[in-house]
RNA sequence: GUGAAUGUAGCUCAAUUGGUUAGAGCGCUGGACUGUGGAUCCAGAUGUUGGGGGUUCGAGUCCCCUCAUUCACCCCA
């Protein structure tokens, strides 16, 4: 039989036996985030979509072609979240929650949209486990975020993780090197693409970052951003390597880092693993944004983990715990002893067992073999003339072995109880 | 948005250069087993071959369109 319906591209279903690996990987996230002192925080799946064009930036990709944006009854244009940031960052200024002096620390775990093709590791919807530190500068808290962000990963068990570092600079030190990169990519503009041409023009940045053979080729040669960095980027960075340098943090600077949202600057990061080439987390400062979004002039910092990435890693590397809860009892009975046998499902249950109990009642056959089905451990078996002195027959499914035993050994009586 | 591969039973996959009634394993249902599941043996059910159109005496197979999946580019988590 065909369904009538089928879920849209690029989007899936979570089955249960996946959720429940994927709520073991954000309970670890949340513990240790717990312990960095950060906060949970949810935000809409919806805002306005202006929101992403002036913080993620007009020309990037994903405002250009990959946001999911509509018009509500209302006439409102809305956008289905592509990132968790800007969400963040509006929650926090509309809430009130900056106190003048205090660093606020939130994480959050959902769902982001990007009208991408869907490939390895890239689907439409996608889930993130994120933290932005807003409202604190130091190279500190850098050093802090990627460590935080690796120890989440190695507690997983990834023991290969590859860190990227750069640094993007801010706005002043980025246009002067822009100009650079302008003056430098002109001479070889014939060895270039197409969308590298473009590029020159719009953002030149963009052609550090191309795959093409001959770009590659000639971007070997182009001057690095981190000769351009104003002395202010250029102290913070190196401070930030230093203390990594001296806490054994090993990272690969990758100058041709550039992240493709808009809003970062200085320090900017990803997390991979050996033989992946796509990223599974990444992040970085965004000192602008805080007050691009209205608010103060607050310098702000976070990460993002691509949860459907990292559960592949995981699955292939054989980390991903998969195990399914399966029933401690299954009840099987006479029909005529149906009260009873719910009775006494609610009293398992109420002691914290996982019950599963048969819906059809027939034959004694039947109903081991649906208890055989639940993967049971153990089923109980009820019979009215061992109910009448308080006993039922409890047989282990995995032995076979059977015996005849007390209702109080299970730690209940059904003698004159009411559900 | 560009390029490539794939789509057959619930699942994994067969089906000669286009040829009769599209098969197998697993799973499912029933029986052997008249109140004890699993193991074994036996029997049985299941498909508009993703959808639509075309070529042909004849299409799962060839052609076109479409949808979906997978992979790569692009971009990113």
């Amino acid at each position: 039989m065909k369904p009538k319906y089928t879920s849209l591209r690029g989007v899936r279903d979570i089955l249960p036996e996946e959720v429940k690996s994927w709520r073991r990987i954000e309970d670890k996230a949340r513990e240790l985030f717990r312990r960095y002192n950060y906060k949970e925080i949810e935000t809409p799946i919806i805002e306005p979509a202006e929101m992403f064009v002036r913080t993620v930036g007009e020309e990037s990709d994903i405002v250009r072609k990959e946001m999911y944006v509509f018009k509500d009854r209302g006439d409102r244009l809305v956008a289905l979240r592509p990132e968790g940031t800007a969400p963040v960052v509006r929650a926090f200024l509309e809430n009130n929650l900056y106190v003048p002096g205090k660093v606020a620390k939130f994480y959050y775990i959902g769902d982001m949209f990007r009208y991408d093709r869907p490939q390895a590791g890239r689907q439409r919807e996608f889930h993130q486990i994120g933290i932005e530190a807003l409202g604190e500068s130091s190279y500190i808290l850098d050093v802090e975020v990627i460590i935080l962000l690796l120890e989440f990963f190695k507690e997983l068990g990834l023991n290969d993780t590859i860190l990227l570092l750069n640094s993007v600079g801010c706005p002043k030190c980025r246009s002067e090197y822009s100009k650079a990169l302008r003056e430098f990519f002109t001479p070889y503009l014939d060895e270039l693409c197409e969308d590298c041409k473009v590029r020159l023009e719009n953002n030149p940045l963009r052609i550090l970052d191309c795959k093409v053979e001959g770009c590659k080729r000639v971007v070997v040669k182009a001057p690095s951003i981190l000769d351009y960095l104003c002395n202010d980027c250029r102290v913070h960075f190196e401070n930030v390597r230093s203390v990594l340098d001296s806490l054994d943090v090993r990272y690969i600077l990758d100058t041709r880092l550039v992240r493709g949202l808009d809003y970062y600057t200085k320090t900017t990061f990803e997390v991979t693993v050996s033989g992946l080439d796509l990223s599974i987390g990444g992040g970085g400062r965004y000192d602008g944004l805080i007050k691009d979004l209205g608010g103060p002039d607050l310098p702000g910092i976070g990460f993002a983990i691509g949860m459907e990435r990292l559960v592949n890693i995981l699955r292939d590397r054989g980390l991903l715990i998969e195990e399914e809860d399966v029933p401690d009892y299954f009840i099987i009975y006479d029909v005529i002893l149906v009260t009873k046998a719910i009775m006494l499902s609610k009293l398992l249950r109420d002691q914290g067992f996982i019950v599963e109990i048969s819906y059809t009642a027939k034959n004694l056959k039947s109903q081991l073999k649906e208890a055989d089905r639940s993967k049971a451990k153990k089923s109980i078996i009820m019979r009215e003339d061992l109910l009448a002195n308080d006993k039922v027959i409890l047989k282990d499914m995995t032995t076979g072995e059977q015996e005849e035993i007390g209702l109080d050994k299970l730690e209940v009586s059904i003698i004159g109880e009411r559900v």
